[in-house]
RNA sequence: GGCGCCGUCGCCAAGUGGUAAGGCAGAGGUCUGCAAAACCUCCAUCACCAGUUCGAAUCUGGUCGGCGCCUCCA
């Protein structure tokens, strides 16, 4: 059985092929860190973190390369806007319009934290604002969701000397052009002797030109020329080049630093579909005009995030930012959420267009995070209770699991539906059956058990094998790796949180009713019960006594 | 204007030629002091029209609706 990937290169659902057997090597576009991430990078993230993850499990060693853009006009302009401090004329920029006065105080109060870091250190501000995003994004964005670390998160500023040397190929090959200190590559030329700009894409470079907006002040010979190298301005940060103080202009830093760890051709290369047209085309361009050689293999990219169907993003400001959505749900339900949906799909988040479209059942249209932690939870619970049947108890190894079909083929079906182009749902729906075959057993009686085939020693090894096998084909997911009862008890205290729940006033009511129920006293019970919910709070009574949950 | 994507049950969502996965909500049931949970059963012919085919949600053409890229963007 092999993986297959949709190639949005060929158009095609393609069986793998690495380029050295046994190893993949991927690079994933990082952020340019000028900004904190929002929920769209986090998809992204997430998207990736399973195929990297799914592919270690299918044996591959992984070798994946995730860059920080930390040069680039969006990082300098940041370092000017911070420079004129508070009272600046930027604050009225349209960028800025749609800030409210708590994005405002957090957004002051970054910059304060970017000043206060400058202070003593002789760079310019731009890098510093650039390390300072690196470290939200490594050390508060991302570490809850406990990515897998790339191998390598190579920075532009510290390779420019690879930058360098992948233009002047590029010139000498005659792709690339100089003028007044900027550096451009000549699409037409390019496009005239390979045939081949715009085969990412789909696009005609020669019809980009009329919806092409050129600056005045624009020194290139072609509309879709684009810069390889900027000459720098006055008071930016600059290195020194074969063509005068500069910088890299953006989509060179990831072909030279991809070029420079993986080599050419590396086999996948990903990121958000946004990035198909320019970024990636100019970089299969310039790294294959450079390197004469083919850049990658596979071309991977995630679908949109999109509030009430439309993008997400900074500049429609319609965006949740990680740490919002850190106060919305734990990581985990965020990494169910988004594997639920395949990569390449686009997930909505909206909360009004249930509302908007169903009047009559809006009231039972539940929000997509809510429905996901409840089946985080749900997953937690039937492993707990499977924990605590297999525990203590001897699992044979001459047991054998009883012929149940369910189990026996259920990391076959997840491994199929995850090698159909990494399809996280199907792979989901596979692994959730399990979870309710899990239940099936665990609701036995112990009569029932003891009719089985192979009696309690088979229904135990059965479930021993059930939540091994779960454990394994979530785990390659990134999914319910925890301790069930410490899980849930997270879960349960973020929810309480959420909701003001008062705990020791839950656990003060359960006890009483605890009392209530040994004397038999059902009225009273059933009242505490009903005091209960209309704190918000559901209870779950069973033989070894009551557990609650904060009713969503 | 150019290129491209999408439209599957009330909601979410798999499914690229062989007769519609899964989740939520809903109905009925088993279990339970009651309830909840868990489990069982039920619940769609795939925006519309016209073709291709023995056979189409899946292919082709058209219509309508939504979105994306072409400027920064995961």
């Amino acid at each position: 059985m092999a993986i297959k990937i949709n190639n949005v290169l060929t158009r095609k659902k393609e069986v793998f092929e690495p380029v050295e057997e046994g190893v993949v090597r991927m690079y994933i576009c990082g952020v340019t860190v000028y900004g904190r991430c929002h929920v769209g990078h986090l998809r992204c993230y997430l998207s990736f973190d399973a195929i990297i993850r799914y592919l270690k499990y299918r044996g591959y060693d992984v070798t994946y390369v995730r860059n920080f853009t930390d040069i680039d006009d969006k990082i300098i302009n940041r370092a000017k806007e911070i420079t004129q401090g508070p009272e600046g004329s930027w604050r009225s920029l349209p960028a800025y319009e749609s800030y409210d006065a708590c994005q405002w105080s957090e957004r002051l109060a970054e910059d304060e934290k970017i000043l206060q870091r400058a202070k003593g250190q002789d760079r310019h501000l731009a890098e510093v604002v650039a390390d300072h995003f690196i470290d939200v994004f490594r050390d508060e964005d991302f570490a809850p969701f406990e990515l897998i670390p790339a191998q390598v998160e190579p920075r532009v500023s510290q390779h420019i000397p690879q930058v360098i040397a992948l233009i002047e190929s590029i010139i000498e090959k005659g792709f690339g052009y100089e003028v007044g200190g900027d550096v451009y590559f000549d699409v037409p030329a390019y496009h005239a002797a390979s045939a081949s700009y715009g085969k990412l894409s789909g696009r005609d470079y020669t019809q980009l030109v009329e919806g092409a907006r050129v600056a005045p002040t624009d020194k290139k010979r072609f509309g879709a020329d684009f810069a390889l190298w900027k000459k720098s301005g006055e008071g930016e940060p600059a290195w020194s080049s074969p063509w005068g103080q500069g910088r890299p202009g953006w989509h060179i830093e990831c072909s030279a630093m991809s070029l420079d760890k993986l080599g050419a051709p590396f086999d996948i290369h990903g990121g958000g579909k946004d990035l198909i047209f320019p970024h990636h085309e100019n970089e299969i361009a310039q790294s294959e005009a450079g390197t004469e050689k083919k850049f990658c293999n596979y071309w991977m990219h995630n679908g949109f995030v999109t509030v009430d169907g439309v993008k997400m993003s900074k500049s429609l400001g319609n965006f949740i930012s990680i740490k919002d959505a850190l106060g919305i749900a734990p990581p985990e339900v965020w990494r169910l959420l988004v594997l639920s949906t395949h990569y390449a799909h686009p997930i909505d988040f909206s909360r009004t267009k249930a509302a908007q479209t169903a009047s009559v059942a809006c009231e039972t249209v539940r929000g997509n995070i809510d429905i996901a932690y409840d089946r985080l939870e749900y997953f937690y619970e039937t492993l707990r209770r499977a924990d605590e049947i297999v525990a203590g108890e001897e699992v044979g190894e001459e047991a054998a699991c009883m012929e149940e079909p369910r189990a026996l083929e259920l990391l076959g079906r997840f491994t199929e539906a995850m090698d159909d182009d990494f399809n996280t749902a199907k792979a989901l729906a596979v692994l959730g059956d399990g979870m309710k075959l899990v239940n099936e057993l665990c609701d036995l009686k112990a009569k029932q058990v003891k009719k089985l085939p192979g009696g309690r020693p088979s229904w135990i090894a059965t479930l021993a094998k059930l939540t091994c096998d779960l454990r394994e084909g979530f785990g390659a997911l990134g999914l319910l790796r925890c301790d069930p009862a410490g899980a849930l008890t997270a879960c349960r205290e973020f929810a309480a949180r959420c909701s003001c729940v008062d705990v020791s006033a839950v656990e003060a009511k359960i006890a009483e009713r605890e009392r209530a129920r040994e004397e038999k006293d059902w009225a009273r019970s059933d009242a505490l019960r009903d005091e209960l919910v209309a704190m918000g709070i559901e209870l779950r009574d069973s033989s070894t006594g009551t557990d609650w949950r904060v009713i969503r």
